[in-house]
DNA sequence: CTGCGAGTATACCGACCGGTGTGGTTACGT
DNA sequence: ACGTAACCACACCGGTCGGTATACTCGCAG
């Protein structure tokens, strides 16, 4: 999606307030006067608010990608999981797709099919880099449950460490580590 | 919370209405009719909508507990997953929780220590569970992770055997299980 | 110099939001 | 017989919702 600078800061703005006070807590007339933008342009340029929705999902999808890649490289996979403390460090409010699905799951809502996305491009992620550290692939499958989980416990569960209770629990997963103190 | 007739079906259209829906897109309106009740009741019950939220969380937080003791009864820890795979067959929409996070979180409503308080539920019973079997505390914790992912996926990630995927996990975890092709 | 896309400002729409107020009816406990 | 809790019906409140309409200004490319 790529629109005019007007479009921009409504993208911007929307993507602030969504994030932070979720999406149906927020009206079309806020977002435009904090983009300091007319309602009309927004409409010009989105059609609709659901539309908006979309493309701030969209646009955070790439930001969350970046971010990934800039940090994981040349780094071990395990490592993820501190990626993934130093972005909660800012992002406080978790997972905006779950956040969204939880608003707009299962009514259609042309959001859901970027959610969906995410979380696959996310999956095919770490199996691809597992799989490349020589794990097999459904190794790299359970580390995405740990980094969902993670993700969920250290926000909407008030669980500050999660994250790095869930490297721990990867390093076993890959094998690598303490199998606890009962293995049979 | 215990209250009158009117005020169980209130409780009752209010818990169908916001999981299904989510809170802010359901009305008082629409969730008095439902109970076949006049909004003055509803108000003369619970006072305001949020604290008919707090409620609809404290019963659901009763709810899937008394399920998980009951299914549980006489069976491995590992058969959580299984448990939680059978609860999501109804339960489409994911946990309740979370989705009230994703709306209510950090705004200072009152729903939002039900959320933590199901949160530390489900984790001490883990916990304990696996102290029981013999494991060490952190492998509870671990499995809490795993659980939280494998609803996340199965819901909003569109992987409905995530808490299969989550179960192979967790009886890596536990350390009575294939440690993966690549062990060094 | 003209046409057009992008933007401004403002006013409006019907519907719904959470919440309150008034008044009346039934049933039960004392 | 009286009070009271629980409910009903209905009407009302100011505010906000997503979305539309009209009319005007600006910069730029043909």
């Amino acid at each position: 999606m790529e629109t005019t600078p007007a479009g921009e800061r409504l993208i911007a703005a929307a993507s602030r307030l969504f994030y932070r006070q979720g999406i149906r807590a927020v009206g079309v007339d806020l977002i435009a006067e904090t983009a300091g933008v007319t309602k009309k342009t927004l409409y010009d340029r989105f059609g609709s608010k659901d539309a908006l929705v979309a493309v701030y999902l969209e646009r955070r999808r790439g930001v969350w990608q970046e971010f990934l890649r800039d940090r994981m490289t040349g780094r071990p996979l395990v490592d993820v999981f501190d990626v993934l403390a130093d972005w909660l460090r800012d992002q406080d409010r978790g997972c905006a797709f779950v956040n969204a699905y939880a608003e707009v799951g299962g009514t259609g809502h042309p959001a859901e099919a970027e959610i969906r996305a995410q979380k696959a491009e996310m999956q095919a992620w770490l199996v691809a880099r597992a799989v490349a550290e020589g794990l097999p692939e459904p190794v790299g499958e359970q580390l995405h449950l740990l980094f969902e989980g993670a993700t969920v416990l250290a926000t909407a569960g008030g669980v500050p460490d999660a994250p790095a209770r869930a490297r721990r629990a990867a390093l076993t997963v890959c094998g690598s580590a303490p199998t606890s103190g009962s293995a049979a």
